[in-house]
DNA sequence: CGCCGGGTTGATTTCAGTCAAGCAACGTGG
DNA sequence: CCACGTTGCTTGACTGAAATCAACCCGGCG
């Protein structure tokens, strides 16, 4: 939660070359720019410069509550490191992960309107660095400036597409295709192989799936009959290509399509 | 799909109270206003008055595609009268249901954003009229009003919130609870005791809430005991109060809260 | 060393999907 | 008017998927 303004320089314009990176064992200073987060890519100059004179930079240690479900929205939030993710609370307690935001993620779940509360609750995963803009002076921007409305609108449109991805797989897939789909969203694009570290526990990516932590670890254990292995929190996935025929087969039963020939050897079970 | 451009009159200011029913059995000409759509209720006078010159209302029979999964986006339509459903069709063909729309809800799923495809199809459920505007038409409007973009904003958060709870829903409700909210969704505000007519068919409302017709059909047999009774297509609710209690009960197990110790047995751990 | 937290695995229960039959409500055509 | 098929809804018996309960493993780390 402290407020390390000091460490960080933030500019509108193109990110600074001038890198001050040296060795030191002092926080390093490191210059970002809001033209980074994809938010704001086609903003322009003038607006984007309004902005920054009020964004600050926050670093958070893990388990930091950025802001509470039913806060009013005091401020417009972005990942510029580290993970953070969103839950709803039941009145009963009971947490339900919705998202989790990485990279140059927007939170603006809530964005805008007047009088209107957070829908969800945000505490970081890990430590984090998030930057912050106060939302009455970014909902008085994107009133003036249509170029800052429309890149709301816009944001707005892909997290909609992004929600409504998901409403699909919770409701027409199960827990195993909902696993290699997760995983093939984490393969480096154009590597028929590849290897990579699993960005957070798995208890948060079962929670994401919409399952428990055992059910995952099924899953896991039925994919490693296709070509994905586990190494504690790293995934080998053998082909690509033949994981995404795979997931074909793990949808609907059909547990044997039985082309009795020679060819392939692996189905003989 | 027949366009009956004649019988309807698109305004943008406030709407007319000139009301030409007269009992003839012609259609009845009827006054419709931009104005009426809640996404349009803030939007300045001049930009609604050049959207309404471009709008084209339509009447559609039962099941007519008005835009596929895929396809460029051509138009911005809502609905002013009867229902369309939004739904998601898998690459192995089988549908998904993503949302109903209403009233005068819009069907902005896919926004704005250059060259961006419809992310769902929409079908209408029943007869229906809708009113469509040129996308770029409506894009171009948008970049220019902010005003309207910043309308659409927030239409899409609110789109955003209630997909929110829809991901909640699924994620952590049995069918019986997501059945019980749906009912609660419906009665009207400030009853106790109502009675309303389901607004379409069993099979759609099980696609709604993610489960089959069957499971749906136990679940209303197991809201019967609590208050909630179906005589065919209308939903008779004693108390809306018993059944909002009951809702704790349907979620977790907890048949019986078994309070017999003389204090809370599960803190003793 | 012992004690976690995160992860796996097994046994069992509960929930929802599947398959199948039956029924009530319509609309149509004889 | 009734026989008829259709469509929407319900019910039952069964299967399968995932949650639950519980034990255990294993890699830090105080």
């Amino acid at each position: 939660m402290r407020s390390d303004l000091n460490d960080l320089t933030i500019g509108a314009g193109p990110r600074k070359t001038r890198s001050t990176r040296r060795g030191d064992r002092l926080k390093i200073a490191e210059a970002f720019s809001l033209r980074d987060l994809p938010l704001f890519a086609s903003v322009d100059e003038e607006t984007l410069s309004a902005l920054a004179l009020e964004a600050k930079v926050e670093t958070c240690e893990s388990g930091t509550t950025i802001f509470r479900q039913g806060d009013p929205i005091a401020s417009i939030v972005a990942v510029i490191k580290g993970y953070v993710k969103l839950l709803r609370i039941a009145p009963g307690g009971d947490e339900t992960l919705i998202a989790i935001r990485a990279n140059g993620e927007t939170i603006v779940d809530p964005v805008m309107g007047p009088e209107e509360t957070c829908g969800v609750s945000a505490e970081t995963i890990g430590p984090a660095t998030i930057i912050k803009v106060p939302a009455a002076r970014f909902a008085r921007l994107a009133r003036e400036s249509a170029g800052l409305g429309a890149a709301v609108a816009l944001d707005a449109t892909r997290r909609i597409a992004a929600l409504v991805s998901e409403i699909e797989a919770l409701k027409s897939q199960n827990a195993d295709l909902r696993l290699a789909h997760f995983i093939l969203s984490l393969c480096p694009p154009g590597e028929e192989q590849c290897r990579f570290r699993l960005p957070y526990d798995k208890r948060l990516i079962a929670a994401l799936l919409g399952v428990k932590q055992e059910t995952l670890s099924r899953a896991f254990a039925k994919l490693r009959e296709h070509g994905v292995r586990t190494e504690t929190r790293d995934i080998v996935v053998d082909s690509v290509a033949r994981l995404v025929v795979q997931c074909e087969h793990l949808g609907r039963a059909t547990p044997l399509p039985e082309r009795t020939g020679r060819l392939t050897r692996d189905d003989a079970a």
